[in-house]
This record gives structure tokens, sequence and C-alpha cells, in this order.
DNA sequence: TTAGTCATCGTAAACGTTACCGATAGGTGA
DNA sequence: TCACCTATCGGTAACGTTTACGATGACTAA
């Protein structure tokens, strides 16, 4: 017969059941139900944090008494503190920044969402945004969509589920749809686009000089004496090809020459396309006698296919590109591109967005534009 | 005269100081002090997060019951699990992975210290990492060293403020003391190295082909009948410099050639050094015929570095290098690299992290070994 | 009836931290 | 002596979630 844990009798004592795979017992005496409860002690885990308990256990005092401590608050006195603070430091103690920014809500957390990490532009944002997330006492959470707008959504929900204190998105090729985008927004979540950027939403945008950059480098192709400049321009529903493809046209009617639709390619940023492209406009009764591609990887594509086909350099054909510093100048001719920094455009982001997360107040600039800077090179320095 | 809130007594309340700004009271009667209330109510933020909470005063049942029903756990009926969930999805409901994390002590969130973003080879490795940490319902955070040991230790530092449940290492080339993550390991925080290896802690660890690739190359440039084969070897400190040194010296060796002190170099891995080993080199009574840059950047920079002063590669020079895949082609003469596979690095060292999370058992394979591949191009080909 | 059974629900503690507010001791001046 | 004051401390709710365990009502079989 079992004892009742409550009322310690035995006498009415009756068996209640199954629950969970333990034997359920019911005191008639005192009302109670009750189970069979099972020895086993759970295994003492190692500690690898030491928390505010801990160290108000061992000094004698309150908790509350150590984080005043350890946040230097008013209402205690220099020499608590000082006590604590060295006995903090000696248990090497740092604060659970998860169970911090839970209690207020905040996690000193930002979302980054990116397309690849491994395209050097887009590291080198990441870069930048690290440096300012640092100074701030933020921490940054990275996703990759992959060019993937699927997986873009999921990425931004699981970021959500973090509860980041703030979004840093630039979208996936594929991204078309910014509902998920608009409602976060309105929700008022803090969040800044960058380079691919979405007219959509109101959100504050880091661009950058795409359409400039792209009239410089066709007005430079003008004045060395191209007069058939072709654009590689890639996918026609991002608003970075439009927005280059624009000063590309608005250079060559500048100058009084024809925009002639065969000359403008859309595509991916493949090689494949790339190549192929080459090829159709080589082709054609009148080919162009300089490219422009948008994206720098394949003005690099190019030039290594046009050396093997005998093309030459920049006299039969001149290239530019947008784009890698370090790539532009290895290859051979080495290519004139307009050079973003991509490391100032995550900085540029980051700032602005710990601007929207701190002072809520929308006054600040909401559309920054990061200068690059054309940076002429053989491909498309014709010679006299 | 101010009312006592507790026994609604004017009597004998008293005013009993100023405290935090507010004038205080106490009440002889019931003997309690109190302060004068302030009416200003707090502003009812924007909701951003649905919560278990809300979900359960709609519906009207428990946290518990909802807890229980969004989890799939038994002790609900489906009835009632199945309104809940539809009612979860219509109020776009996800649970706060902090709090969640929070409460079972772990985050869901692994740690990744890597000296630079902005290198191809760690882009590539976080794309691994990032690929499988997905896979685990993991999110990465990443922290730059910058070669700085100081900064180093700080970031492992914040990483672990986070209360991250993994961390993955590659060192600072500056870092020679590991006091720190010893500590770390000892207190059982699951920790992996990749790349920048420490010898010191017994932890798992993903090597490379260091000592095999590094002795390909060389074995390469021997049979392709150089001669005095130089080594521009990096930081003496890094162990895959070692390790890279040991297989270029195994190789000499194997083919009984001489191992000349002259033909070492050590230093970072800056622009500089590489061009001045080579000036170094040249004025040398018998010039190397052959380099070996154990860092892809260096043996590019020679390559265009001995173009410009006219030196014939791969004739009068051969140059084959460690690493990135792309570059190496795009450089002409393309350069003879052993290939190392960034992103399976990542896979392979977030894979064996996750398995040291889950099973604590440690006895998985220690120390894996991703495999290279020589591939070699025209920077290392002479002509007969 | 009623002991025994089961499915399903609620209650409350716990995680680490901060902040609100009351408690206490010791002081001052009339 | 006593109203009034200040400095410094403790108690505790709250944040969102999971989970151990008790509560409840309905059912079954004797």
């Amino acid at each position: 017969m079992e004892i009742c844990p409550k009322c310690s009798t035995n006498t009415f004592v009756i068996r209640a059941g199954m629950i969970r795979g333990k034997v359920r017992y019911h005191c008639k005496t005192c009302d109670f139900h009750f189970t069979q409860e099972h020895s086993e002690k759970s295994i003492p885990q190692k500690q690898i944090h030491t928390t505010i308990k801990d160290i108000a256990n061992i000094m004698g005092v309150s908790i509350a008494t150590v984080s005043r401590a350890l946040n230097n608050k008013s209402d205690i006195s220099p020499k608590t503190r000082d006590a604590i603070q060295k006995l903090a430091l000696e248990l090497d103690y740092n604060p659970n920044l998860f169970a911090k920014g839970f209690q207020r809500g905040e996690t000193k957390t930002i979302g980054v969402v990116i397309p690849n990490i491994k395209r050097p532009f887009f590291a080198g944002v990441l870069s930048g945004i690290q440096e300012i997330a640092n100074e701030h006492g933020y921490r940054v959470m990275i996703c990759q969509s992959n060019e993937s707008y699927e997986t873009e959504v999921t990425n931004i929900q699981g970021l959500l589920a973090s509860h980041v204190d703030g979004l840093l998105i630039s979208h996936s090729k594929e991204t078309t749809r910014f509902n998920q985008i608009k409602n976060l927004f309105d929700k008022g979540l803090p969040m800044v686009h960058f380079d691919r950027i979405c007219t959509e939403v109101d959100t504050p945008k880091i661009r950058q000089e795409d359409f400039e950059g792209a009239f410089q480098l066709v007005e430079h192709l003008i004045q060395q004496g191209y007069q058939r400049i072709a654009i590689l321009a890639g996918p026609p529903e991002l608003l970075i090809s439009q927005k280059r493809k624009e000063g590309y046209i608005h250079a060559l009617e500048k100058h009084g020459l024809a925009i002639r639709p065969e000359y403008i390619l859309h595509g991916d940023f493949s090689k494949e396309f790339a190549l192929a492209s080459l090829d159709a406009w080589q082709q054609l009764p009148e080919p162009p006698d300089a490219i422009f591609a948008i994206h720098y990887l394949n003005a690099v594509e190019i030039i290594q296919y046009s050396k093997e086909r005998g093309i030459d350099i920049p006299n039969q054909l001149g290239i530019v590109g947008f784009g890698d510093e370090y790539l532009a100048e290895i290859v051979s001719p080495a290519l004139t591109v307009f050079h973003l920094f991509p490391q100032k455009v995550g900085e540029v982001a980051a700032r602005l967005l710990f601007d929207v997360i701190s002072h809520k107040d929308s006054s600040q600039q909401k559309d920054i534009l990061v200068q690059g800077q054309l940076i002429i090179r053989k491909s498309s320095l014709k010679k006299a």
C-alpha cells in the first residue's frame, strides 16, 4: 500500500490508473492524486556559463544587486559594486545576451539576406556590415538565398523567428513579389535594402551608381572611337539591369548613336549565355566593336573567349564592365571597369539600419547613393 | 493628506522622503510604505510577433495546450490540435527561437571565427557551413578576426556571450596562444577547428592536403625538368606554412635535389613581400627556375610581375601555387595549382560539429582530411 | 455503485536578466 | 523624540516557451 505524500496516510490510498507510464494513486483521506515517483536523479551538467545567480549566491547578496553592480546602475554602494565586479571577472562571467535580449524584447542581432556569400561583391558588403555591427555591439546573422525566391522567403522567416532587431536585404534575382517584405515593414520591423533593392516597399535603400557608372563606361567607349556598342544586360527583371541599361542608352543618345535592339541581349549571368551572346553578335552583318557587360565576370569570360578565337582586344573589340577590382586587374588585357565599393555599401547600409533601429523617427535620408569610380584599363584603350 | 492604498486610511500617513524622484509616504496604521503613483500609461507597442499566449487567449485554452498542439505532442485531442494549428497559421505565428532556446539552454546557433570573409577560400567555407547548418535547423553567426589575435579573442568572447551551441574556428595568423580555446574546450563547449587548426588543444580538426598537395606540386615541377625550386613559404608560425614546406622538402629529397636555404623565404602573404622575394631570388648567382608559392595570390602576383620584367613563364620560370580555382584560370599563363575545395571543407567541418553537439560521445573520427586536386596548367609546363 | 482506466486539459516552475517598488538602517534637524 | 531624509539593499514580476504533474470528466467492468 502506498503512502500519500500529502497526509502521510496509507489507509485510503487506492490505485487510480496509469498515466504517462507511471502508476497513479488517489488518497481518499485528503483527496489528492499522486504518482509513484522514480528515483533517477538528473545528471548534473558540466556548467559552461556563470550566471548572476551564481555570483549572488557566492557573494551572499540578491541577484538584483548583482545586476545593478554589473550594469553600473545607481542604488548601489561602490564597495559592493567593486567586489561584485571583481568576482565576476574571476569567474569570467559574461551575461547571457539571449536572456538579456529576451527580457527587453530585443536581440542585438541583425539579419542579412544576400544571394550568395561567395560572390566577392557580397563578401565585401558583409565585411562592411560586420564592422559597423561590431561597433554598435550587434551580431550578424547571414542567410543566402542562392538566387531562389523560395529560399529567400524561408530565410527571412527564419530570421524573423530568431527575432532579429533589423533586416538588411539584397533580393534574389527571382524575387518579384514583395508581400512578405511589405508585411514586415508595415509591422514596423526595421529594414534596409541594398544593391538589389525593391521599389514596391518604402524602405530606406542603398543604391549604387548603376545608371551613372553605365553612362560613364559607355561614354568612355564612345570617346575611344567605338561606334557599335553592345550590352550584355543581365536578367531584365533586376533593377540594376534596368538602371545600367538606361545609362547605356542615355550615353548612346547623348552622342547621337543609334540604339540597336540586336545589340541588347538580356539573360542570366552565366558563362554560357555570355559566350553565346558573343557568338550571336559576331554573326551579325555588322558585329559590335565594343561590349559593355554589366557583370564583370561575363566581361572576363568574354575576354578569355575572344583571345581563344583570335579576336584582338581592345582594337577589334573593346570591353568594359561593372565590377570586381582584383580580377579586372589580373585578366589580360586588364579590364576597364566601373568599380563599386562593396565594403562601403555594407557600412552605409548597416549604419542606416542602426539609425532606424535607434531613433524610430524616420527623419533621416531614405535613399543613399554610394559612389563608384571609373577605372580605365587596356581592354578599352584603342590604339588610334 | 494621502490615502494609504493598503488600508485606505489617511489619518496616520506621513511623508517619508523622496525616492527615485517620487514622493514617498508611510502609513503608520498598517506600517506600509508607498509612493505617489504616476498616471502615465505605457504606449502600446506595435506588435510584430504573435505569441502562444495570444493564441491561447483567442482560443480560450491554456498556453500549455497551445504548446502541445504546435509541437504535435501527445495529451491533446486532434480536434483541438487542428484548430490551434489553423489559427497559428492565420496569425502567422512563429515561435520565438530565443525564448525556446533560452528555456532549454540551447540557442540553435553556431559561431564561426575566420580571419576574413573577403578571401574566396573562407567565403567558400562559409557557404558550405551555411548549407549544412540550414539542414540541421541551425543559424550561423560569423566573426572576422582580421588576422588579429586580440580581435579573435574578443570575437570568441562575444560568441560565447551569445551562448552559441558550438564553435567553428580557423585561427588568425597572429594566434599562438590557445588558453582561451583550451578553457572552453575543457568546459565542454563543442568546437571544431578547420584550415588554420591548432595542435595544442585536442579538438576535432578538419585538415587539408597541405603536405600532400605541396609534395605533388613540387614533384610535378621536378618531373617537368625544373631543378632549382624555391618556395614562398608564408608566416613560419602558421601550421599550413610548415606542412606545405614539409611537402616541398620531402619532394626535393625524394628526387635527390638539394635543400637550399636561400630558396626558402618566409613572410606574410603580402604582395610587397612576394615581389621582394622574387627580386632577391633573381639576384642570386643561381636564381631559381621555379617558384612554389603556398598562397595563390602571391603566385598570381609573381606571374604579373614576371611578365612586366620580361621573364618567360613557364620556360624561364615555372610557377605553381595552392589555391583559388577561378583566378588561377584567368591569369595568363594559367596557373598550375593544388586546388582545395573550400565549400567541402565548410560542409565537413559543420557536419562534424553537429555530430559533436548531438552525440556527446566523442567516438567519431577526430581528424578529417579533405582531399584536394592537382590541376596542371601552362605556368608549369616547360617546352621540352 | 465504484474501483480502475483513459484522454485531455490546466497549473506552475524553470531558464537568466532587468526594472519596478518596497524595506531597512542610519542619518539630520527641530 | 519624531518627522523627514537618503543610500543601499531585497523581493518579485515579466519576457515566451517547454514540461512535469496534478485535475477533471467520462468511460468500463464488476
